[in-house]
This record gives C-alpha cells, structure tokens and sequence, in this order.
DNA sequence: CTTTCAGCCTGGGCGC
DNA sequence: TGCGCCCAGGCTGAAA
C-alpha cells in the first residue's frame, strides 16, 4: 500500500525508536524474503532509518572486529502490505503473517507482510542503493528536470507518474491526485504538456507529497505506521476512490477507468 | 518506445 | 452460510 508518504512516515516514527540500537538477532521466517544469502547482521548498529525512494532504508554499521567489513545498507520494499512493526516484545497473536523479526538490544522491529509481496536487499554503499529514478521532494525535481524527464516521451501522464525509473515513489493513489490538484488530464501525453504545465504539475506533486506527509499518509484498510498508528490524508483525497462523487472545485462526478490495469480516477470537469 | 497480459500472494466485499 | 467473482496503495518479465 505504501507510496512515498506512507514509508517517509514509517521511517520517521521508526527512527526514534531503533536508531543506536545494536542487532541482536534476525529471523527470517519466510523464505522468499531472500534473493541471496543475508549478510550477517548481529552486532550492527543501527546508525539511521530513513526512506530512499519508496523503501525503507536502514544503514548499518561495520560488525565489530570484522575485518575489511563496513557499513550496509539494508533496503525493505513493503510492495502492497508490508508493514515494519516496533514492538517492545513480541506478544501472543502478533505472530499473523509475520515474516521476519529483527531482535535489537533494546526492542523488537517486526516485519509483517499478508500477500508476502515485501522484499529485502541489501548493499554496501548510499551509492549502489540508490534508486535511479529522481526523488520528487529532492531539489534535483524541478519544472526543468521534468522537461528533460518527459521530453519525446508519448505516454500518458498518470502511466508516467507511476514511472520508477523516473521519479520515485508516486503509487496509485497519488499519480491520481497530483494530476487533479495539477488541473491535468491524466490522459495527456506527457511530452506535450507545455512549460506552464510542467510547472504546475511539479508544484503540485511536491504539495501533494507534503501535505500526506504531514498527515502521516493516507490510511486504507490495512495501512498501519511503526505504531500501529493510522494516517489521515485520506480525508483530503480529491479524486482517488471517489468515482461518482462530485469533484470539490467544480461539482462534476469524478470518474474513474481502468488505464494501464490501474484503476485511474480523475475529473472530467476541470482536468484538462 | 509503449502497451498488454500473466503472475507473484492473501483477504475483503459484493451479488447471488 | 457459502461460492464465485472483482478489487487492492507494487512490480516484473514476456509478448505484441
């Protein structure tokens, strides 16, 4: 379920929580986390829990006496239902759908996962995990970048918007929002749109992204932050989920069609 | 380059 | 209550 403002507020609540904390054990308990052999994690510290892209980002230190050994960085893809959950201790009936635990000095980190969509990867360096696609809070994101990004390019705006390879961290829920707070279509092809249009929809992929963040994200059925704590953009959505209802700037019914096997909703009175 | 399709999983909601 | 279908905030690889 999450997109960028869901693990931006995952990781911040984390944070607090297991940063300076020391690795004492792990336990993966499904076997499809893995896409190699985990490097050894007991006896890291935790040094910083942040968001790259739209994953989970934990750096790690050296293990202690471990020679030629540095840092790691370990990256937790939560795709459609993972969630990462700090617990103090593990207690009876949290064990549902839980596919790994990372035991800390102080504390337990929980990762729960109902379709089991959620990956884990690893590197040694902030260089190699680094997404290729351009971070849209980043200064790097400007109307000129996006010019660049979109040039020659024939596809529709929402499809593009969902781009990793371009820019990280829109999902579903957003590729449909920023074009309605845009006032685009979200079926124009993104190469036409003109400089004016870039500009409004840089603006507002960055307004929209801050505001969820200040909301702790947009909380559906089964999204929960480190705490167990539920967000509350869903109450600004505009246009996402809304099919049928009257869009609030202009009174049309937004609509919603099936573009690219996405579910894509948008307002026909006012997105041009 | 772009789109479509199937697949990876599990569960909730709906109509019958 | 049960069954079959559709839906789901993500992404990949193959094929058209």
């Amino acid at each position: 379920m999450p997109e960028l403002p869901e693990v931006e507020t995952v990781a911040r609540q984390l944070a607090p929580l297991v940063e300076g904390r020391t690795v004492a054990g792990v336990r993966l308990l499904d076997p499809r986390l893995r896409n190699g052999p985990l490097p050894r994690l007991t006896g890291r510290r935790v040094e910083r829990v942040g968001r790259l892209g739209k994953q989970v980002m934990f750096v790690l230190s050296p293990r202690p006496g471990e020679r030629n050994g540095g840092g790691l960085w370990l990256l937790v893809h939560l795709r459609m239902t993972g969630r990462l959950h700090w617990v103090e201790r593990l207690r009876r009936g949290e064990g549902a759908h839980l596919r790994a635990r990372f035991r800390l000095d102080r504390g337990e980190l929980l990762f729960v996962d109902t379709r089991r969509f959620g990956t884990f990867s690893w590197y040694r360096s902030r260089e190699e995990a680094e997404p290729v696609g351009i971070d849209p809070l980043s200064s790097a994101f400007t109307p000129r970048r996006l010019a660049e990004l979109v040039a020659g390019s024939r596809q529709a705006l929402k499809p593009f918007l969902l781009r990793q390879d371009k820019l990280v961290g829109l999902g579903n829920i957003y590729a449909s929002e920023i074009p309605w707070v845009a006032g685009l279509s979200p079926f124009r092809r993104v190469g036409r749109l003109k400089p004016d249009e870039l500009r409004r929809l840089c603006r507002a992929t960055r307004r929209v992204l801050r505001r969820a963040i200040d909301n702790c994200g947009t909380t559906f059925s089964d999204f929960q932050d480190a705490r167990g704590v539920e967000g509350s953009y869903q109450r600004f959505l505009a246009v996402y989920d809304r099919a049928g209802e009257r869009c609030r700037r202009c009174g049309a019914r937004v609509r919603r069609r099936v573009q690219q096997q996405r579910s894509t909703f948008w307002c026909p009175g006012c997105q041009r």
